[in-house]
DNA sequence: CAAGTGTGCTGCATCGGTTGAGCAAAGATG
DNA sequence: CATCTTTGCTCAACCGATGCAGCACACTTG
């Protein structure tokens, strides 16, 4: 009687294979990963394994694969929300391009949580991921240093760091187009010299460039930015509209358009308007530094800025498949719908 | 001299901790995950390897771990895309669920693509995952049965399988519930006993139900529906703006309210809605059988459905944590928003 | 003081693949 | 026919963590 072929609840192995096939287990293992020829495993042998592995429905147990070589070929991607479009569009490329590269991506979200964030990362260096992508992250450089500390390879997204490479948008040159555009459309409507208003985002490197590019367009165009005008309140709905609140109740008027840094507060912005009738028949002009299909076929008064997130992602994987050392920033050129 | 504590690029393991606290590898495994008080290791001791532990900045090695453990503690799932609010809140909500329980959640998007769901699906099993959740998927059986092959557990979310478990919304309930208020909405509209008209959707078991809700919403008020009045033309926009040219072309005037499957055909709807000029100045009344707070802020014509995704989610762990052998199909009702 | 009990630790095999070294047999070469 | 080369495969160590068995020592008990 032939030794028994497998326990029964336990799953396939190399060494089940090997017995049912007559092989060892260093054939079996060379042939199913590929290293068969350079081993001079005959090809008769070659398919006797494979079709027995088919057969039997094998499949790898990648641990063990993994604890052996010293590439695990696991990418990691952790990601504040998977509450709008952008960041949606970043990870479903992210994984499809991961998986043409036979990498496998371990993408997790972290709820704009620094301390999750952290955990987080500290979760995926212990499943052994060859290289981590922090996208939006509160403290980019907080991770690459753990990650070093680890030998990880680590890279930024959309939120540059200083210790490792980052692909960003043109954050001051999408928001300098936008604004200018925002101007265009707001002109008939608008007093003569009054800037718009510029609502949402927090004290981040992105927020910052895109205020510049808000003045810079401003200032191009002749007309002063009182900070008043400025309300960087966080991402969040609510803060946009309390503060749009606060501001018109301090001020009266408000400008006729407004420079809205996503479509997060976005949604405040427009809760607001709806709720305080402030503008009643004519709705303020709004440019948005993010794009979303519905919102930009639903309504007329908001220009949409859109973030090249292919464009940005083949700069990351030009840089993953490169490994530079440098901790070089990366800005690729946002669009506008058509 | 010492034995040399580590090499210079490879990650810290428990040897190095242990060469480095003078105990044995044992010791500082039980001690780092907590069975040193069941092997009688002393509080000096235990102390004092965590306090190196911690110094040097050690992470265990999962792949390691995961290999001797019979349980991996990682969970996966697959979800389509991430395109929307329903399936982004599924993903948040899954993994803060799963994290709360100690396991590692492992999400990939399969683009509504079956093979990619399940290649997927292999590549999951391959990492070892103790339990595989399939939400929304084409053929969430075949699924279960290469799950089943491999003796990994196996769930179904949002679309159900005959055999493995699933949760889901009360597609039907729903479904009636929101045709219903549609009818209401648009009883002044409405040329009276004129149905609505039924936009999106393929034919699976969601879209089955809703059209039977719908049906049902119909008889109980009086109304015929006719087939040509349900155009379930699968998710993409472009299919949904094309199925309501085509028919507009055919049948003249469109009913002046209909019930919207998701938000994706939304945007076809909306677009041809506006692209064509088909209602002039009164815009037809929608019911969207899915909930997104931009499109809910912005319009006043559409009432949106939403589903309780925190509800699923719990019923889906409470299934986890008890292990069900049968197939059975919870039902999650759903609401609308306030 | 021999036997029994408890404390605090270590040694070794093991999980499932991967890899470098090596071995036997067949064929080529002088 | 002895030697060299090539072909086709196997052996044993190893990756890092875990769990069982067991050992040395101290301390109690009759």
């Amino acid at each position: 009687m032939a030794k028994e072929s497998k326990a029964p609840g336990r799953r396939m192995t190399i060494y089940d294979l090997a017995t049912l096939s007559g092989a060892s287990p260093t054939a079996v293992s060379s042939v199913l990963n590929g290293t068969w020829k350079k081993r001079r495993i005959s090809v008769a042998l070659a398919e006797r394994i494979t079709r027995i592995a088919d057969e039997q429905g094998y499949a790898l147990n990648m641990q063990a694969s993994g604890l052996r070589r010293d590439k695990s070929h696991l990418i990691g991607m952790i990601v504040p929300k998977y509450d709008n479009r952008y960041f949606g569009s970043i990870v479903e490329k992210f994984e499809s391009m991961a998986r043409d590269r036979g990498l496998f991506p371990i993408v997790t979200c972290t709820q704009r949580d620094s301390e999750l964030e952290i955990q987080a990362a500290r979760a995926m260096i212990a499943h052994q991921v060859d290289c981590l992508i922090a996208t939006g992250a509160t403290d980019p450089d907080r991770i690459t240093e753990i990650c070093a500390a680890a030998g990880v390879r680590s890279l930024n997204l959309d939120l540059p760091g200083r210790l490792a490479p980052s692909v960003i948008s043109d954050n001051r040159g999408g928001a300098n187009a936008l604004t200018q555009r925002i101007l265009a459309a707001s002109a008939g409507d608008r007093v003569p010299g009054q800037p718009l208003l510029y609502v949402g985002g927090r004290p981040d490197h992105n927020t910052t460039e895109r205020i510049q590019g808000f003045r810079d367009a401003h200032s191009e165009a002749g007309i002063a930015v009182d900070d008043t005008m400025i309300l960087a309140t966080g991402y969040a709905p609510e803060k946009a509209e309390r503060a749009l609140g606060e501001l018109a109740a301090k001020h009266g008027k408000l400008p006729a358009a407004m420079f809205v840094s996503s479509t997060i507060p976005l949604e405040g912005v427009i809760r607001w308007i709806k709720a305080s009738g402030h503008f009643g028949d004519c709705p303020p002009h709004i440019g948005c530094f993010d794009w979303d299909p519905l919102v930009s076929v639903l309504t007329e008064n908001i220009i949409m800025l859109r973030q090249d997130v292919p464009g940005m992602l083949q700069e990351l994987f030009k840089m993953i498949d490169s490994e530079p050392a440098d901790a070089r920033v990366i800005e690729v050129p946002t669009l506008f719908q058509e």
